[in-house]
DNA sequence: AATAGCCTTTTGTCCGACAAAGCCTGCTTT
DNA sequence: AAAGCAGGCTTTGTCGGACAAAAGGCTATT
C-alpha cells in the first residue's frame, strides 16, 4: 500500500484542451459557438501553434469540437462525437461474443420498446410507418433490409424520449444489425419475418400495448438469432475484426 | 437531394492515426507492444514529428494507445480507455434529467443481475459479500456508503459476465450512483435500507433466484428513487453540470 | 445581379532547435 | 566483485519560423 500517487505533471497541450474544456463543460461556450482561430489561441495561451494544434486534437477526438472542411473551429453538440464507434471498437479489441450483443440487445430494445409506449410522439410513429413501408418494399434487398432495421431501432430509441438509454444501445446496435444483412442473404424468410415483427410493434406502440410491444419486441430478437444459427454461426463466437472494422467504418461518417 | 457526398481529403496525421489504429484493430499489434519512438515512427512514414505527434493524440485520446509518464508508446488495453466518462460529460451537456437516468438505471441494473444469477463465480460472490461487510460497517458514512454502492453495483456487473451490458451500464452509473451519497446526507434511514436491499440481492444471486433477484433490485433502484424525492430533489430536473464536473474528475484517475 | 479574378487569412505540413526527464553505461567505491 | 553514482545518450515536450494550398472575402467586370 502506497502512500502517495505519483505525480503528474501536466503538458501544455493538455491544459491548452482543458482550458477550453471547462468553457465547454461549464456551458460557456454552446454548441455552434467558434472556438477562434489556431493564431488567437496561440495568442491568448502564450504557447506555440504545434502545441495549441494538439490540444485542438484532442479535443476534436473527444468530441466536443468539430473543425468542418479544414475550415473554422467550433463547439459541436454532444451527440455527434462517435464515441459509440469507439466503444464499439473497444468491444471487438475485447473479443466480446454475438451471445453477449444479443443478450445486451435484448435487455436494452425492451427497456425502448417500453419507453417508446409511454412517449412516442406522433412525428416519430410517422417516421416508424414510413421506415415500414419501405422495409416491405425491400424485402429482396439484404443491403436495404439491414439498414432500414437498424433505422428502425433508432428511430424507437429516439421515441423512448430517453437520451441516456438511446445512447447507452448504440455501442451494441452498431455492431449487432450489421449482421441482419448477412441474416437476410442467408435466410431467405428472414426478411418477411422481420418485417412482419416490426409492424406488430410499431402497431403495438401506437395502442399503448405495454405487454404487447415487449413481447413482439422479444420475439423479434429471439426471431434475429435463429435466424443467426440457421446462417451456420455460432452464437458464442467472437464479432470478427474485419467485419466490425467495415461496419463501424460505414457509420462513422 | 444531393448526388454526390462531399469529399474528405485526409490530412497526414489522420492517415498517421488511421494506419496505427489499423495494426491494433487487425491485432497485428497487441495490448502491451510497443508502437516505437516518434523518431522512428517519423523515418517509417516520412512525414514531420509535428505531424506524428498530432496523429499520436488522436489514437491517446482515443483509448488505443498509452503513454506512461512521458515514456515509451504502447497499445493500451481496450477497456482502459475512460471512454465511458466522455460519455457522460456528453450526457450532461444534453441537460439529461435524473428520471432518464433512473429510467436507464432500472432497465439496465435488472438487465445485470438477471445475468449474475446465471453467471456470477464464486470470487466475485466474495467480493460482493466483502463489499456488504463494509457496507454494513459505514452506514453512518454518507462518502463510504455512495462509494461502496457504486462498487456493488460495478461488481454485479462484472460478475455478470457479459462485458458489453457492463460497458453500457457506466455511463449512467457514473452519474447515478453518486447521488447517494446525497441522499444519505439528508436520509439517514437511507443507508441502512440499501444494505438490507444489497443483502437480498446479492441472496438471490448466490441462491440463483432469478425474480427474487429482479425484485430486489427493482426495489433497491425505487427506494433511491424515493430518497431522493425525499431528499427534496426533482426526478425531472437536469444533472447539474457542476456536480457532474466534480463526480467525473473523480472516476478518471 | 452574377461572375471571374485577385488578395488575405488560415490551415496543414515542414524544418531546425533546445531544455528537461528518463534510460543506460561505464566508472568509482567499498 | 557488487553496489552505487555520474555523466552521457535518447526521447519527449515545446518553441520559433517558414511556405504551399485551400477557403474566404473583396472588387471589378459583364
Amino acid at each position: 500500500m502506497e502512500r502517495f500517487d505519483r505525480i503528474k505533471v501536466p503538458s501544455a497541450y493538455e491544459m491548452v484542451a482543458e482550458a477550453i474544456e471547462a468553457e465547454i463543460v461549464s456551458g460557456r461556450l454552446r454548441p455552434g459557438d467558434e472556438i477562434g482561430t489556431e493564431a488567437a489561441l496561440v495568442r491568448q495561451f502564450g504557447v506555440n501553434r504545434s502545441t495549441v494544434r494538439e490540444g485542438i486534437r484532442v479535443l476534436e477526438q473527444g468530441g466536443l469540437v468539430r473543425r468542418e472542411a479544414s475550415r473554422k473551429l467550433f463547439v459541436c453538440e454532444p451527440r455527434a462525437g462517435g464515441l459509440s464507434t469507439r466503444i464499439s471498437r473497444a468491444l471487438v479489441l475485447q473479443d466480446v461474443t454475438f451471445r453477449e450483443l444479443f443478450d445486451t440487445a435484448m435487455v436494452l430494445e425492451v427497456g425502448v420498446v417500453e419507453g417508446a409506449v409511454f412517449h412516442a410522439d406522433a412525428a416519430t410513429l410517422a417516421a416508424l410507418e414510413q421506415n415500414q413501408e419501405r422495409l416491405e418494399a425491400a424485402v429482396n434487398n439484404p443491403v436495404v433490409v439491414a439498414e432500414l432495421d437498424s433505422e428502425f431501432h433508432a428511430l424507437l430509441a429516439r421515441a423512448c424520449g430517453n437520451r441516456v438509454l438511446e445512447m447507452a444501445r448504440e455501442p451494441a446496435a452498431l455492431l449487432f444489425f450489421p449482421s441482419t444483412e448477412m441474416i437476410c442473404r442467408r435466410v431467405p424468410e428472414g426478411a418477411g419475418r422481420m418485417a412482419q415483427a416490426h409492424r406488430f410493434i410499431i402497431d403495438a406502440v401506437k395502442a399503448r400495448d405495454l405487454e404487447l410491444s415487449r413481447t413482439w419486441m422479444r420475439r423479434h430478437l429471439v426471431d434475429w438469432r435463429k435466424g443467426f444459427v440457421r446462417a451456420g454461426r455460432e452464437i458464442d463466437e467472437p464479432v470478427e475484426r474485419i467485419f466490425a472494422r467495415y461496419a463501424l467504418s460505414k457509420s462513422q461518417s
